[in-house]
RNA sequence: UGGCCCAUAGCUCAGUUCGGUAGAGCGCGAGAUUUUGGAUCUCGAGUCGAAGGUUCGAAUCCUUCUGGCCCAGCCA
């Protein structure tokens, strides 16, 4: 239970509207999307909002189709949105419309501006248009037909409709205003001449109402008190006015909120259409889109997601959401109802040497300790397993909590086991691990009380279904992507720089034998790698699942900080340097090369530096990239260097990390050091400007 | 040098109507606990964009400034 949240601004609003009696109570709220292209989660946030909000003031929410453009629309665009809006509970009864069925009270209203001489016929083509029309700062000209007669822009309106002019040679135009400081006011189209097959209304017209004069009339037809639209079409909000009141119709509210942002994440159709059509993704399901079909697919539930939207608020502040924010809610909703499963996707044979040789016992286990009521199963165990080649080290860090020669772990549900001799291959890599188990700690308790610190799961060789396993990561590696060439000249898709390589693994697993015929859609915890569901792929003996969000991984966590920042090993007392031998290192951490093309390093010149408090290994340094702003790095390097010695120095700097708090600071970026300890140099980029690119 | 909107913790938002000692969630850090290095629990951290004004007292009221966003499709 949390605590019930506070209104936000639309609520306040309706609310108002309520105690005043302005609808006479009444909420009717709408989604209307073109059907130009699949829904993503920017959707999910409006379709949320006005269901919701219906449905929290005994109103209704309608779902419709701004079809008003021929040739971008499609049928198959249509069942998908469909899909979706149900799929994430945005309940519209029988109320699916589409503008496109207005189109003749549109045209009646057209005629009626006409003929009052508020709307022309214009013969400027597009581009003396763009000329009349005047800048952002300089008025506009008025058009030279804007002072036809009535009759004659009725009757060349009608001729329009009927087909006998080109496309691009008249438009119908409202007269408002060609010096407003408001450019959607300076005269704006409403009838273009389009000769495309329409999805609904086939060839029954040839001139399209365009979105601005069209789309206050739908809300207006459908009786909508509070049209919810996004923050750019504040500046259409007079124009839409204008129209209402010239027709003297009824004349909704038009309230506009921030649309969705997210990190690591594109989210415009036209994007998402150029990685769907050149293949850099399977479709608009891909599991790694942000489309609501894709996120389906990928397993999130439409519960998390409606979590999600309704977690991030509604405010008018343009601001970007941490996708991990979404990843969230995903994790918490599955973690409370996602069944645990065992699975081994990097197999490592476990030959456990003790063990009966053809027995089988069948072990008992939890299927969700978060809930009692989830049962439990049994699962096969025998003389030969699989564990997670993850799982054990030859040479461990203390810290590692797994297997390892001569250590000892539990195999979930099932027995204690100890690493006592580990099998290679003709190239050194190991193939085999020989255990012996302890037949006291069945379950996993050892009845003379002493403890193991790892836990790890496993899976019988003899019983193990086979099956593929899809690793998603994120589409993109750049937290904006595009961001750092959207410069570039001639790059039409900056964002394409930023594909992540490596966003889908495809692994050969291990599943313990009760996944072998799943249906589609079924979700689950695979223990301590994260939440999977059977993909739409699976064919009976090829189960197919897709990694929907891995789990919280400390370790994992671990590993990548110790990577970001040298270590010093020994205890400093000294700020001064001390001659003395190297401290020993261990295997140096290996790191692939295309990940390492991906760093960027530049060139920064230290502007300050001072000991980080309760920290004897940190420095807080000050460092000029040749940026805005000078960025604050916090570094293992005080057992080799005092902090006055570093001010003025040139040093290399990675750029593109992430910020990472450490001592509480914020360190953006990781300064280059070889060798370790007190014996730490700094590598030197030369004489160069701060912000100079490394390579 | 037009119009419009926005600015509170690293992020997302409350708090502004009606001036009274800055809050939540997430993230981050520390600790506890644990048969998932998960989950859970405890604790920690802010020049309220800036300056000036009104006031006993300003995130809140007034003025000015700064920064950001959107708009010049016959797209939506």
């Amino acid at each position: 239970m949390s605590e019930p949240r506070s209104l936000h601004f639309i609520e306040e609003i309706i609310e108002a509207d309520q105690a005043s009696n302005k609808w006479s109570g009444r909420v009717q709220t709408r989604f209307p999307p073109e059907p130009n292209g699949y829904l993503h989660v920017g959707h999910a946030k409006s379709i949320v909002l006005n269901s919701s909000l219906a449905k929290r003031y005994g109103g209704k929410f309608n779902l419709r189709f701004d079809d008003t453009n021929p040739a971008k629309e499609e049928q198959e665009y249509v069942d998908s949105i469909i899909d979706d809006v149900k799929w994430l509970g945005g309940d519209f009864e029988d109320r699916l419309f589409y503008a496109s069925d207005y189109f003749g009270k549109m045209y009646e209203w057209a005629e009626a501006l006409v003929k009052k001489g508020k709307a022309y016929v214009c013969d400027l083509n597009a581009e003396q248009m763009r000329e009349y029309r005047g800048t952002l700062t300089e008025p506009g000209k008025n058009s030279p037909f804007r002072e036809r007669s009535p009759d004659e822009n009725l009757d060349l309106f009608r001729r329009m409709k009927s087909g006998e002019f080109a496309p691009g040679s008249h438009t119908l135009r409202a007269k408002i205003d060609m010096s407003s400081g408001n450019i959607n006011l300076r005269d704006p189209v409403m009838y273009r001449i389009v000769k495309a097959h329409h999805h609904r209304q086939g060839d029954a017209w040839c001139i399209y109402p365009s979105y601005d004069w069209a789309h206050g009339l739908e809300d207006s037809l459908e009786g909508i008190t509070h049209s919810i639209c996004t923050l750019e079409f504040e500046a259409h909000r007079p124009l839409y006015d204008w129209f209402l009141n010239e027709l003297g119709i009824h004349h909704p509210q038009q309230i506009e909120f921030a649309k969705l942002r997210l990190t690591y994440t594109v989210l415009s159709k036209r994007n998402l259409l150029h990685l769907v059509k050149e293949k850099y993704v399977s479709g608009w399901d891909d599991p790694r889109m942000p489309t609501i079909s894709g996120m389906r697919r990928r397993g999130y539930t439409s519960q998390a997601l409606r979590t999600f939207c309704e977690d991030i608020g509604v405010t008018k502040n343009d601001t970007v959401i941490d996708i991990l924010k979404l990843e969230n809610a995903v994790r918490d909703h599955l973690n409370a109802t996602a069944p645990r499963r065992m699975a081994v996707v990097s197999p490592l044979k476990v030959v456990v040497t003790n063990w009966p040789a053809g027995q089988v016992e069948h072990v008992e286990v939890q299927n969700n300790p978060e809930d009692e009521k989830a049962g439990v199963r049994t699962v096969p165990f025998s003389g030969e397993l699989f564990i997670e080649q993850d799982d054990f080290m030859e040479d461990p860090p203390k810290k590692f909590f797994r297997l390892a020669p001569g250590r000892e772990v539990r195999l979930r549900g099932a027995y204690f086991i100890k690493c006592e001799s580990v099998v290679k291959g003709p190239d050194g890599e190991i193939t085999e691990l020989r255990c012996t188990y302890d037949p006291t700690t069945k379950g996993g308790n050892a009845t003379d009380g002493r403890k193991v610190k790892g836990t790890i799961h496993w899976v019988s060789a003899a019983h193990a279904v086979d099956a593929e396993v899809r690793l998603f990561d994120r589409l993109f590696s750049a937290e904006a992507p595009g961001e750092a060439h959207k410069d570039t000249p001639g790059l039409e898709f900056p964002f394409l720089k930023d594909l992540n390589p490596k966003s889908l693994e495809v692994m050969k697993a291990k599943l313990e034998p009760s996944l072998a015929s799943e249906p589609v859609g079924a979700r689950f915890q695979f223990e301590r790698l994260g939440y999977f569901c059977v993909d739409a792929d699976s064919k009976p003996g090829a189960m197919v699942f897709n990694r929907t969000v891995a789990l919280k991984d400390a370790w994992a966590k671990e590993q990548a900080a110790e990577d970001a920042a040298p270590k010093p090993v020994a205890p400093p007392k000294a700020p001064e340097k001390k001659k003395e031998p190297p401290a020993p290192t261990g295997p140096a951490p290996e790191i692939e090369f295309g990940d390492f093309t991906k760093v960027a390093m530049k060139a920064g010149k230290v502007l300050a530096a001072e000991k980080v408090e309760k920290a004897d290994k940190l420095l807080k340094l000050t460092v000029d990239l040749g940026e805005a702003a000078p960025r604050t790095i916090v570094s293992g390097i005080a057992e080799a260097f005092a902090p006055e010695s570093l001010v003025g120095r040139n040093v290399v700097v990675v750029t593109n990390l992430k910020p990472r708090a450490l001592k509480g600071i914020e360190s953006r970026g990781m300064v280059l050091a070889s060798g370790s300890g007190k014996t730490l140099s700094l590598i030197n980029p030369g004489d160069v400007p701060p912000g100079s690119d490394v390579k």
